[in-house]
DNA sequence: GATGAATGAGTCTTCATTCAT
DNA sequence: GATGAATGAAGACTCATTCAT
């Protein structure tokens, strides 16, 4: 039986629950285990401590958004790199601002990297790849390491981020759907 | 006197020290009131609780080295707008670079529209002014509003901060000095 | 005010209270405070944790009954060494088989150690002293150095420390009573 | 088969192990168990807790010493009786002072009662009957009854353990090689 | 204004023991 | 007999905040 992976999934569900409701810090171990009606124990059971289960979720929840978003832009492919990449973006700032509350789990707590880098070691054809891909055999990126090129996303990934969670959660400097044209000005002139 | 400055100041050095050395969650308010040499309830009479003490920090932190960037960058004007905005930039970055413990304290606790916003009620011709003034005067901003271009030099910074804290205190996603390039490109490709 | 100096009264007496109903294993710092009428935090303005509130109980008892017995002991003197050393442990097992719970306290965290060498610091001129210059001085002992008075004493010490526990708590192997026999002959033989 | 034996020896040795190691208080039936290649239900079908384990280690330990002490006298009888007790004493404080870490487990939680009314109903002629024959047939004790006997042994025991305890482990009041000539004076004066 | 003793709710964490499989 | 996931009571300890002096 899967029960074991199943308490497991309990847990993180509360935890997802609680921490969207009264934020991570507020939190307690107690709370969650209440809620997933599971001993205090079990808790340590299956994660090392409160930041372990956050990351879980963390990651999680990037996880998903990012493979949505580059999915359902894998099925509207421009031919135009820049409109590939804000599709994307616009899908994931889309996801987020219909769903703040997840926003405020993720946090400021992550980086694109870790999403990237178990993204690039999956071997299905991710539009994640193809992106990288056509960046890199785009005629401005042509002459580019690798790596430059990973570095680039990441410093567009981090500005929307950032831009993303200032926007939508402390409502700084202005709401996203004002943000957006600056976002996708940048990533398109920086992508030309 | 202004000896209720001088305690307040006393309080805000030991927190600056501690929070440097084991961060700020790690800190009590016991360690901060210890090591300014004041009772524990004094503390109470200078701020609010520990948040506050944070904030204030963080934010004469912000304000100095965005002053200083400024006030560096006027002595060095150059004509091209892009340049201007990199200059101050880059000062920004050594001064984490060379401190890293100080942007640690910083932390992702901050946003640039405070420290903005100051700046702009102050009376005194800071560069900043100067800058959004050069913005907007200048052939590629000319038909933008003032609050868009307020927002895009957010956007940049936002960027600029993001990338200098993963960069410098977690080594993500490569070292300062080679996401450097990637920054200023995307600055200078963004102001053109 | 000695309210301070008070409050760790306070908190001695309950923890002694309870180490004799309950045994210091199963009594709670909780239980210590509850009983003391006092905050939890506050325990911890006194004591670094329950060890360090045993060990200041376990101190006191031993050195209250140390020196009652060598006082008592003062005032009854005999010209025989031997005797005098036999009075003043009778003493201690008379109050101990009067008071297992203290003896079951004291349990079997203890040394003579520490206490001859507060009582042998002190200036006051304690039965003690007595013992170890009669010791010293008498003829069986006069080309012994002082170390070696200590050990002996120390041996002894140990040998009635132990065979009391075990008697008085653990009735191991016979009562104390008829221990004493033993116990005195041992002590009488090699003081001769 | 005797493999029910075999895991209870197979705890027994992982317990003595990790005792050594980490001390009894500090060492979970996890560990144990783990260790032990046993499932964690396991150690309950054989042990009915911790202290249960903890026990059956120390009359182990003390019974092999004990037994070994009394053997290697055995082989080398001498006609004094003191001689012979201190033979079997020493060999005692060898082994701990060899091994301090099988004497830290032993730590303070035995008596010598149980081994010595183990090895008294044993039909064996092991030495230890000897030795009380002897106490009993000797001019000296020759008017005592037996349970005195056993008592004299038992106390002088209790005192060579405790002070082995301390010399040994907390190096109280001084090293063991300074202790034994007090012991031993102790000892013979006591037996003669 | 300044003090610092006192508070006590709150938190994490451990671990001996049980019991369904 | 053997397993090991699950339990949850129990415990130690922290620390922001208050308030009488």
């Amino acid at each position: 039986m899967q029960k074991k992976e199943l308490k497991r999934q309990r847990l993180l569900d509360a935890a997802y629950d609680l921490f969207q409701k009264k934020g991570a810090a507020s939190t307690t171990i107690d709370d969650i285990v209440k809620q997933a009606k599971v001993a205090k124990g079990t808790f340590y059971l299956y994660f090392h401590d409160k930041k372990s289960i956050l990351d879980s979720l963390v990651f999680n929840i990037c996880h998903k958004v990012f493979r949505d978003a580059c999915q359902n832009m894998d099925d509207h492919r421009a031919d135009n790199l820049a409109d590939n990449v804000i599709h994307v973006v616009d899908h994931i700032i889309e996801y987020f601002k219909c769903d703040p509350l997840t926003l405020s789990v993720v946090c400021r707590n992550f980086g694109w990297k870790p999403v990237l880098e178990i993204e690039l070691q999956n071997s299905d054809d991710l539009f994640l790849k193809h992106i990288l891909l056509a960046l890199k055999n785009s005629p401005e990126m042509k002459d580019r390491t690798e790596s430059a090129v990973i570095n680039l996303v990441y410093v567009l990934m981090e500005m929307v981020g950032s831009v993303c969670y200032a926007a939508i959660i402390e409502h700084e400097p202005d709401n996203i759907d004002n943000m957006k044209p600056v976002l996708y000005e940048v990533i398109r002139k920086s992508l030309s």
